[in-house]
Order: structure tokens, then sequence, then C-alpha cells
DNA sequence: TTTCTTGTTGAACACACATACAACAGTGCT
DNA sequence: AGCACTGTTGTATGTGTGTTCAACAAGAAA
């Protein structure tokens, strides 16, 4: 009767693991820490592992930014879609606005605008965003009785968007979650109507 | 009568040359790509250079930094203020929104949230670029009798160009420096009153 | 021409890094 | 208990990386 001296768990809750493990060294040092060696440490697996569930560091890269954009997709991926007051909420909410979360999305785009593989998965991904968010801005609009242009302003919002996540990013003294919330609305009301 | 192995430079010459290698390495391989060695093919000079006249890799990325955040100061940086319009105008222009820039900038971000002496450095001339849009939407406010927060406008026209910036550079087909620019018309002149 | 200053070179170093792989050991099955 | 399957380990290997530094040479000064 000696203590084992490792846990062996089936391939995919390895690889949450490992890509959970991924987030937080992304987090925490961006994508020049995202190293095999670092990614060790944090799981607390071994060398050989992540080659071997992923193939290689690209591989768990292109599954950490999978996860990145999950809690996005999840937001839209209602099969009713969201009154689009409800669906800001969401996107600014403080659960989607942590810190760390931000970071995470700065260094996968550097790597997006370089990388072709995780760049053609982005466009996939961002697709999807897109049209979700114009269509509620689309119903908005139309029981407000306006007219607007949904896939040009979806365009502007998600920049406003993700341009307050930055923001919210690099410098946190100077915008937080409610006032990105405020100026959203700014945006949005004089062209599509109140929001609330 | 040999021809001489090198040329000689004048310090702030061969700086520049180097500073300028760099942003052509950060705009087409991103921040993984910002090694000594490519740094030398880039500019054609030796390895030791760079310790020579930075005190090491970090010193030409601070030196970068500055570099790409140059023309945006130079167009809020005269002494009369610039118009809204007009400033509007530069900061949209096709020479700031060169897809080089753009990458160069992504690369940036993602080193300025996980890197503090680059974070301070990017604090000190963003709080300079903050100030000035700040006064130029207050004035324009002021001209068209609307009463606004300049502060929080301008941070939310900052984040808007920002994320503008963003998806011009990851999503060229989805947007243009034209269509970037209704958008921020858009956004601002419910608030400010008419740009033009 | 000779001398001096200093920008420049490139090899040498120690370390970080990604991957491959053979040996190992949990875990379920019989 | 014995077996087979396969997840796991950690070392070995070769390449990439940043920095240092002694020697070199371009260009100005005398």
């Amino acid at each position: 009767m000696t203590a084992p001296k490792y846990k062996r768990l089936a391939p995919e809750d390895r690889a949450a693991e490992l890509v959970e493990a991924g987030l937080k060294v992304l987090a925490k040092g961006g994508i020049t820490a995202f190293t095999i060696d670092n990614l060790c440490k944090a799981s607390g697996a071994s060398r050989g592992l992540i080659g071997h569930h992923f193939g290689g560091k690209d591989g768990l890269l292109a599954a950490c930014y999978a996860a990145a954009y999950a809690p996005l997709l999840q937001v839209i991926g209602t099969d009713t879609p969201l009154p689009l007051g409800a669906l800001l909420d969401d996107l600014l909410s403080d659960r989607q606005f942590q810190r760390d979360g931000l970071n995470i999305w700065l260094a996968l785009w550097g790597e997006i605008a370089v990388n072709p593989a995780l760049r053609a998965e982005h466009l996939r991904q961002y697709d999807r965003y897109h049209r979700a968010i114009a269509a509620a801005i689309a119903s908005h609009a139309l029981a407000h009785g306006r007219q607007v242009d949904p896939s040009r302003l979806a365009s502007g919002l998600i920049a406003l968007i993700d341009g307050l996540w930055v923001e919210i990013c690099i410098a946190p003294d100077r915008m937080d979650p409610p006032a990105a919330r405020q100026l959203v609305e700014a945006f949005l009301a004089p062209h599509t109507g109140p929001l609330r």
C-alpha cells in the first residue's frame, strides 16, 4: 500500500486542466510567458503532457483561444435571441470584464494578428458574435421605430466594447464596468432608442 | 584604397535605424518575433549594437513604444488646440490607420499589460492624449451649446477608436477608415453637436 | 601621416526553450 | 492476481536566445 505517484485523468479532464493553466499563464505574463515550463508549473503536470494531448504548444494555444471565446458565445448562443439591454448587461457584467480575462484577450489579439491559424478560427467565431449583436440591434430599433444600419452599428458597438476592455485592462483607475456600460448606452441610445 | 567594412553612424542615427527595424519586426511577427537575431537581420547591424545603444532588448522595446506613440502625440501636440473635427480627421486618417501600425499597437498592448516599465511610460503618454481630446470635446460642445462630461466622452472616444483599430487590423474586410470615421461621428454628434 | 576616440563587430558563453521518446505506472478488465 | 491499455513521467537533444567583451576599424583631429 504505497501512495500513487500521479493521478491518471481522462483525456478531456487533463486537457481542461492544461487549458486552465494556459489561461492563467496568459493572464499573468502574456504571450511571452506561454512556455512549456511555465505551463507545467501552473498545471502541475510534466513536460510531455502538452505534446501528448495537444500535439505541441500551438495546439494548446488554440484551445486556450477557444476557451477564452466560450463565455462570449454562451451569452449570445441561446436559441431565443436576447433583447439588446439584457445582451449588454451580460457582455458588460463583472464576470466578463474580469481583469485576468482582459489580459488574456490582449495577449491573444497580438497573436491573432500574426498567426494565420488562430486568425482563421477567430474570424469564424467573430462572425457569429457580430450577427447575434446586429440582430439584437435590429429588433430593438424596430421596436422603437428607428431606422438604423444594424451591421454597421454592431461593428461600432463591438469596437467600443473592445476598446473599453483595453482601457479597463491597461488603465483600471480610469475606467470601470459601470462607466463602460454608460458609454455604451451613450453610443447606442441616440440611434436605437432608450435601452431601459 | 579598400572598401570600408561597415558604416559608422552617429549614435542617434543608429538608434533611429534600430527603432525602425524594431517596429518592422513587431508589425510582421508580433512580440514573439522581437528577438535579437530578427532585429539584427532587419536592421543589418550586428548583435552587439542593441546592447551598446539601448542597454539591452528591453531598452529598444521601450524606444519602439515611444516611437509608436509619437505620431499620435504629434497630432495633439500643437500649441493652439485643434478643433474636434480636424482632430478626428487626423486621428482617423489613412496615415494613422496603416495596417502595420495597428499590428505594432496590438503587440505592444499585450506587453504593456504585463510589463510594468512599459506600462508606466504608457500612462504618462496616454494622459496627455486623453486631456487633449477632452479639451477638444469640451470646446466643441460649448460652441454648440451642449452640456457633456468631456473626460468621460474622451474615454469613450479613445476606446472606440482603439476598438476600430483592432477591427481594421484583425478583419480588414469588415472595417475601413471611412466607416470608422462615420461610426466615430455617430458616437459623438448626438452629444456634442454636428462635426462638420 | 599619425594618433585618438569610439562606434562596431562577431565569437563565446550560459541559459531557456520545444519536442521526442523510451521507460514507467495507474486503472479497468478478466 | 494477472494482464493489457494508455495516460504519465522526466531525461536527452538540438536549437534559439540575450548578454558580454576583447579586438577591430572608421573617421575626426592634430
